[in-house]
DNA sequence: ACCTATTCATAAGC
DNA sequence: TGCTTATGAATAGGT
């Protein structure tokens, strides 16, 4: 429709095809707002022109994100979900991965904990051959236990509000993407105190 | 175009309306790939009938998810990102408390395991009252360090395991979607033996 | 950007 | 749904 017949193939001079561009650019957008207006129909249309400069039609009172969203319940094809899927999963990986290190640690911080490491133990040796008593021993490690009390209570609180991190994300996770619009500072709000980690159990005797 | 012109709104005869919107689809669709052809465009039409069901248009040699993904950075416009910027933040986060969690650990094997929590101080102080030399304590002692040890290194496997399944995530959501198609199950295989946990660095000479 | 000859898309009818 | 055709719309090429 014009002067003359055209092929459809790529348009070799660039001053043409770039006016043709823009011609056919304008039909399209136009003929996909009648479309919409006669007939009821949705349309999602996004063009990139060679140059890289975009254009796009969406229906009124709809979003893009509700057709790609209906596009993928439609299609069954999934876009972002893929990736999202695997988020997903390595999240729970994750989760798992935690629960089983604060096992590891609620074992190192309370049972076992009434074992030396081997190195302390020869620091100590060493200190009682220099003619230190063992109370004088006790005494030095006794200085130091408060700083490690603390420690001890930062590590738990850190643990928890990790564990809530997870529970939190892997929820939102499941609830869709709808109701993850939440910025990521807010989760820290979100915590009520969890009881997962659990008190130190140190049983020297038992061991003894 | 017609046998008669018509305005631009709602046909209300349901039967002419599909039967137009037929027409119209074909239309639009066949402009599309002509423009495509023509000009070095690239399309994404994606069309809904009233009724529901969908027909779609996308440029060949082009997915319509890398469209989108053009889209989202020419126009600044967010789609599923939104949801997905909160995963990367919240693995940001996640990772940064697991660093420090790192840290204290460290700080727990290794310098500040030269302090000794309260209570075993007290059994120690217990079991020397009752009569034992320090050398029969350091004895009892010693026969815990193997199982402390060997639960040292189960912990600093999994915290490297995890500390690289950090990594290798937020390196993936880094590197966009297109690559995160990966079963959550490969990650393990792509673990060669990180460094980052530090070993024991014991300096209980330095705090006597 | 505007013009217009020409081709194309399509509304109505069957 | 598909075919036909008169008609209006889109547009190629020129300015």
């Amino acid at each position: 429709m014009g002067r003359g017949k055209i092929e459809i193939k790529r348009i070799e001079n660039s001053t043409n095809r770039h006016v043709t561009y823009s011609k056919r650019r304008n039909g399209i957008m136009k003929k996909a707002k009648e479309i919409t207006v006669l007939c009821d129909a949705k349309v999602s249309l996004i063009i990139f022109a060679s140059s890289g400069k975009m254009h796009e039609y969406c229906s009124p009172s709809t979003e893009l994100i509700s057709i790609l969203d209906e596009y993928h319940r439609t299609s069954g094809k999934k876009l972002w979900d893929a990736k999202h899927e695997n988020l997903s999963n390595e999240i729970d990986r994750i989760k798992k991965e935690n629960d089983s290190m604060q096992i590891e640690l609620r074992h190192l911080k309370g049972e076992d904990i009434t074992s030396l490491p081997y190195k302390e133990l020869m620091a100590l040796e060493d200190a009682l051959e220099n003619g230190l008593t063992c109370m004088d021993v006790l005494d030095v490690a006794r200085k130091n236990t408060k700083f490690l009390e603390d420690d001890n209570k930062q590590l738990h609180f850190i643990m928890t509000q990790q564990q809530m991190s997870f529970d939190t994300r892997v929820q939102m996770d499941h609830q869709g993407y709808q109701r993850a619009a939440h910025d990521a500072a807010d989760y820290n709000s979100q915590i009520p105190f969890a009881f997962r980690v659990q008190p130190m159990q140190p049983n020297l005797h038992e061991r003894m």
